[in-house]
Order: C-alpha cells, then structure tokens, then sequence
DNA sequence: GTTTTTGCAAAGTATTTGCAAATGG
DNA sequence: CCATTTGCAAATACTTTGCAAAAAC
C-alpha cells in the first residue's frame, strides 16, 4: 500500500466518526454507511477503520467485554468506560500530561511515547436511573 | 455458579499467574499449565481466567493488537506497551492516584470506581537495541 | 448424593484476507 | 493504463459454551 488514494466510502467513513461522540463499534459504522452506500461490505469498514487508525487520524479503543470501538478524536484525552450500559465517555483532564508523562518517565530507560487515562465507573444516565439524582454539567467531562 | 469449590487446575492457574511478570495470553498460560496438567483443556483456562477476574483475584488486560493479557498484580498499578515487541510492563505510579480521580470526579455526575494509566512507547530492551543505550533500573518501574 | 468443575468438541464473535471487478489519478 | 480500493466470501483468531464424565465436599 504505497500512497493514499480518495475513496468516497474512505471519506463517509471519516465523516461519519468525526461527526459523533459515542465511540461505535465497526459494526455501527458500517450500519450507518449503508444508509449512503447501500453495497458497502463489513470487510471494507474494517480495512479503512485499520487504516486511518494506523495514519493517526482516528483512535481505536480496545474493550475488555466486547468489540473495538472507534474515536474520531485526533487530540489526546481519556476515557470514562461505564459497567453498566457499556459506553464510553471522553475526558480531558486538564495539565496532568506532562505530570504523568514527567512522573513515570523519572528513570525509566524506555522511551513514553504518550499516554491515556481509564476510568471505570457508572456513567451519569445509568446513576441517575438507580438513584434518582439529577445530571449536571462539569468542567472535565466533553459533551 | 453458586459457591466456589477448589480446583486443583485453577489452583494451578492462579499460582502461575502469581509467580510471572509478563502478562501473558490465555494461551500462554495453557502451555505452561499443561507441564503439570497435561490433559488440562484451553477452555477450562479461559473459564477460571475469566472466573479469577471477576472475583479481582487477577487482572484481564485488553490490547488494541493482540489476544487479551493477564496480570496477576491485584493491587492498582499502571501499564506500559511496547509498540516494537509488544511486551507490557508494570508502573506504580506514586500518589497520583487521588489527584487523578479527584480531578476527574469534578464536577461529574457519574461515580468513578477506578483508573489505570496505559502508557505507550518503546521498553528499555528494543530501545537499547536500537540505540546501544544501556539500562538502568528507576523508582517507578517496577521489575 | 449433590454441586461444581473438567475435557472435549462444536459454536459463536470479531476481524482479516484473497481475488476479480470497479474506481481513482 | 497502472495502482489502489471495493464487494464478496472464505478464512482466521480468539473466546465461549453444551454436555457427559470426573472431582470436590
């Protein structure tokens, strides 16, 4: 695979991940594509997935009880993943970077690259339903 | 699954897990199991690996790249993953911990039950192959 | 004796791949 | 035209599961 050339399903599935937040699956992708090109193969969602993963330009995120999932977010941040519904939230937590990167770096003869951050935890709907409580908005959580 | 009875083949599993640093894959730990249990099945290692998570007895790590990994480590700590041979290693961070989760939970509407840091980058034995640096040990790495 | 666990094999998911036809440059 | 990408289907990789026999208690 030498250069990069345009592809109209390539395209729609960038635009696709870059226009929404909850981190699909290839399947959900690859059932939203349909809708414009209604032949698309799964095969063809997973080699352009793959691939604009591998060009940084989408982030895939691995799940220890089912499929990965995909982040059309280029810039560093975390993710919050809840126990009970199964989503994934983004985070950004603001100037712990370098603390983190500076901390675990002190002595370590490798070289760190980056890093991100997990949460685990229940997510603000899925609170909300046991409790009754009401969900507000905070600085660090990225609607 | 009611009550937990012994098993000598779990007991087997556990001790490995216990005694090895270097998170292995479900399969891993089948071969070295079968030393001692040479009939011992992978799907009787996939049930007590799975089984041993959910108790929090060991650790189930999920790679973007790879069968899922084991740590045996139950007390909080962070990973690195080599992108050359893809080898994970242990960090403790020190006293990160609170700071982290405290400036997570600002402000968040949902609860946060816990984190891990994964760090990325290239360990200490392919950098040195790379470079001829030699290799020290450090304070946050943890052998 | 009753319940849990095992070994085996088959099934289930998730993802990758080979190849001829279509598309892009 | 030549290189890359696609759709399709088959293959692969990893993990889970059904079931009768064995082990634990």
């Amino acid at each position: 695979m030498a250069v990069e050339k345009y592809s109209r399903q390539r395209e729609s599935i960038r635009k696709n991940l870059a226009g929404r937040r909850d981190h699909p699956t290839a399947d959900m992708v690859y059932l939203d594509i349909r809708k414009e090109f209604p032949n698309i193969s799964l095969g063809t969602v997973y080699r352009n997935l793959s691939l604009l993963a591998q060009l940084g330009e989408i982030q895939k995120i691995s799940v220890s009880d089912g499929p990965d999932r995909f982040d059309g977010r280029t810039k560093p941040h975390d993710h919050f993943f809840c126990k009970e519904c199964g989503c994934v939230l983004d985070f950004q937590l603001t100037d712990t970077d370098n603390r983190l990167q500076r901390q675990a770096g002190k002595g370590f003869e490798g070289r760190i690259d980056g890093q991100t951050v997990q949460f685990f935890g229940v997510c603000p709907d899925c609170l909300k339903k046991q409790t009754g409580k009401v969900h507000v908005s905070n600085e660090n959580y990225i609607l």
